[in-house]
DNA sequence: GGCGTTCTTGACGGGATCTTGACGTGCGAG
DNA sequence: CTCGCACGTCAAGATCCCGTCAAGAACGCC
């Protein structure tokens, strides 16, 4: 089931949403304003976000900016103003897509489907020792599954998910552990050298999970 | 270099196009109808693809569903249709974003940036000896990744953003060590030494990272 | 409540990296 | 012709960073 969080303080269009996303397969969770909207991505991690720009508390400009610190979740921004400045700046911000109102619910959802086709990851990452599953949350060893821990896995599935990219000791720590853990760079010693030993096959030269000395890792398939 | 593929038959439109983005650093390529378009997609595998739904040959619609049997490069489809039936049906064949005419040139580079990062396409830098990967954080040469160190790494990446154009020594040492140390020109001259050894063909005589007496250093592509 | 797994934390050694200074070289000015 | 300046080169010490290991704490499951 795919959840979509609908960010919206005008209780008519939120109804509105919330009932048309439903009568269409979705799982809707609700926040009327930004403060509640970052704290449903931390706990609740949806698939998607609808957000409003105009919210009583914080502006959506700052819910995004706040949640694209430590998130990659895909954001569809709505908004009344047709202007172009605020869609280059909620783009720029990292919007996926900016819709203005009104719209229509099956232009909506065309949008929704899109962003979610995108937003999946290649389900699969094979290389010639393993192989990675993104959707099963697994990872095959010769075939055999192989035992990961919650923070292994995650810390796999964000290394894999930017392949031959570098990705920094911080982007790394927020993503994985959160916002408080920007120091642990022992973590990343411990959790890193955890994977080698169960994925490489020889742990001490590393042929996949490579290692930036003073910047972060990088993933090459 | 990110290359984009401008599909669209109406010359005015389509020179407008061109002039925008080669104004702001994109390598352009041209398709006035639907066989030229996919024709160029399979031969010069273009990073984005900027797509008019009226053309003369093909319909837009069709040109996305052959293109979406093979190829996953992101497609902006622009188009003066406004009903909402054309955007579901463009979205649903694969494209990442629909564009209604008339639009602002900022508007359309948002998005375009937009479905840039999504698809994580990277900026870079060729020349004849290496390649730069700014996005991914990577050098290679004669396609081997090169262990840079953090220092060189940031140094190369300063000197690279500003290809041809001449670096200040305090310039560089304020970007890349801090504001602290804007007196130590030594630091510039090890490190640039460095780059050589790992990049230059010919270190003793650089092709590339020529330095600029009682100035500063410059990287010519 | 007991047990096994997972997470956290700290210490240690080895290796890579940064810093620093000295020396050589080429060029232009005097 | 000689001098001085700026750059290139090199090497050595200090420092930082990473991989490794192990032990205790926290957690979840029966």
């Amino acid at each position: 089931m795919i959840r979509i969080l609908v960010v919206e303080d005008e209780t008519a269009i939120r109804r509105s949403l919330e009932i048309g996303l439903r009568a269409h397969g979705y799982d809707v969770l609700i926040a009327a304003d930004g403060r509640t909207a970052i704290q449903a991505c931390t706990e609740d991690a949806p698939d998607l976000v609808l957000l409003d720009l105009g919210l009583p508390d914080l502006t959506g400009f700052e819910v995004l900016r706040q949640l694209r610190t430590w998130s990659t979740v895909p954001v569809i921004v709505l908004s009344a103003r047709h202007g172009s400045g605020d869609k280059v700046e909620a783009l720029d911000l990292g919007a996926d897509d900016y819709v203005t109102k009104p719209f229509g619910l099956d232009e909506l959802l065309a949008r929704v489907r899109a962003a979610g086709r995108r937003a999946q990851t290649s389900e699969r990452i094979v290389t010639d020792d393993f192989v990675i599953d993104l959707g099963a949350a697994q990872v095959l060893v010769d075939g055999e599954p192989v035992r990961l821990t919650p923070i292994e896995w995650k810390l796999l599935a964000v290394l894999a998910a930017s392949p031959g990219r570098l990705v920094g000791r911080v982007d790394l720590l927020h993503q994985v552990w959160g916002p408080a853990y920007e120091g642990e760079t022992n973590y990343l010693r411990v959790y890193v050298a955890n994977l080698r030993r169960k994925l490489e096959p020889e742990p001490a030269r590393p042929r996949y999970l490579h290692t930036e000395p003073g910047l972060g890792y990088r993933f090459t398939p």
